[in-house]
RNA sequence: GCCUCUGUAGCUCAGUCGGUAGAGCAGGGGACUGAAAAUCCCCGUGUCGUUGGUUCGAUUCCGACCGGAGGCA
């Protein structure tokens, strides 16, 4: 599975509860691979349950790397993955292993996957501090009117009312001179940086799909859920890290413990948070063209595993995998 | 049994002094280059409970009936 006419890595990618980790770790048994966390929330410590990481029994074995290496309370920027990514991936390649990327965080997978290092500046507490108060006193068009007058460019294809986008452009601007417009298009100069077969799991009958987000809130609720989120809450976690704070699952939790929502509409709102999550990641990863798109139901049940696997296998060697 | 209120989008409700109706949520679609499980954009036709009547015209007014809530017996 090594030889030169197959590409050096793997990818699964798809929306929650679709079944990326136990492909991921199947292909990983079959062909020597070794898992590469994909995703922005399993990183955290602690973060267990909520983020659905594959507990041991699902990993089977099978390496793990980059779950549970951040502090909840750190922050970690694209950049930031990418390098983790990158120094994970080529340790396990210059072990004669393959690395599965595995996950849903889609921006995660495509600035590894790009190449180049986005030497950006990297985000300026300041300077953000400092625009975002500016959009709080002269408003957001005002905001978005500097970003017209420093990159058109960016600014005719950001909406003024996505603040966070439209700081985050001036900020590229302000600190460097060059509109972020620019930037991008550099980073598109870079040569990819593995050659990759990234499957992608889908669903043609969606209702198949929120159906299983749906058991697979009941099965974290009874996995204990609750009690994990309590004990982060305890710990000041939340207070500390809106990343953590922004989590599926405990953001919609956290209403309910504080009292301010029965457990039922609590429930109901984490179902619903899921599905949009999956909706906007499906969303994402039908858009790339580098996704090789697997149908994981045949639009009435889902296929069976051995199947999915075979199917996933054929699609890691031919060669028309690309990035 | 009588009285009052109520029945409008999947849900909660607004509205039409009579010219066939609109918000929030849910749902659908999309974007995405250093917070991404985040952030943001776009999409609202539904026998206006049923049935008679008044009217050029009724979801809107009147009657009856059916459902729901409350009150009096």
């Amino acid at each position: 599975m090594t030889n030169a006419q197959n590409p050096a890595i793997f990818a699964v990618v798809g929306p929650t509860a679709s079944g990326k980790t136990a492909l991921a770790v199947e292909l990983a048994k079959r062909c020597g691979g070794e898992i590469v966390c994909c995703d922005s929330m399993q990183l955290y410590r602690g973060m267990d349950i909520g983020t659905a990481k594959p507990t041991a029994a699902e990993r089977q074995g099978v390496p793990h790397h980059l779950f549970d290496v951040l502090l909840p309370e750190e922050n970690c920027s694209v950049n930031d993955y990418v390098k983790m990514a990158n120094d994970a991936v080529s340790d396990i390649v210059s072990r004669g292993k393959l690395p599965i990327l595995c996950g849903g965080t889609g921006l995660y997978l495509d600035a590894f996957l790009r190449g180049g290092d986005m030497e950006t500046p990297p985000p300026s507490p300041e300077m953000h501090a400092e625009l975002s108060a500016f959009a709080e006193r002269e408003g957001e068009e005002a905001l978005h009117a500097r970003l017209a007058a420093a990159d058109a460019e960016s600014a005719a294809v950001i909406h003024p009312h996505n603040r966070r986008r439209v700081i985050r452009a001036l900020e590229i601007y302000l600190s460097t001179g060059v509109p972020k417009s620019e930037w991008d298009r550099r980073s598109l100069d870079f040569p990819p940086r593995y050659k990759a077969a990234v499957v992608g799991l889908f669903w043609q009958n969606r209702d198949l799909l929120y159906a299983r987000i749906e058991r697979r809130v009941e099965e974290m609720l009874a996995a204990g859920l609750e009690e994990e989120t309590r004990r982060l809450a305890a710990a000041g976690v939340f207070r500390r890290s809106a990343t953590a704070a922004a989590a599926i699952g405990y953001k919609e939790l956290l209403p309910y413990l504080d009292g301010r929502l029965t457990r039922e509409a609590a429930i109901e709102d984490l179902k619903t948070a899921t599905r949009r999550y999956a909706k906007r990641q499906i969303t994402w990863f039908s858009a790339k063209p580098y996704v090789r798109r697997m149908f994981v139901d045949d639009g009435k049940r889902v296929r069976n595993f051995e199947e999915i696997v075979n199917t996933a296998l054929s699609l890691c060697a031919s060669d028309e995998n690309m990035v």
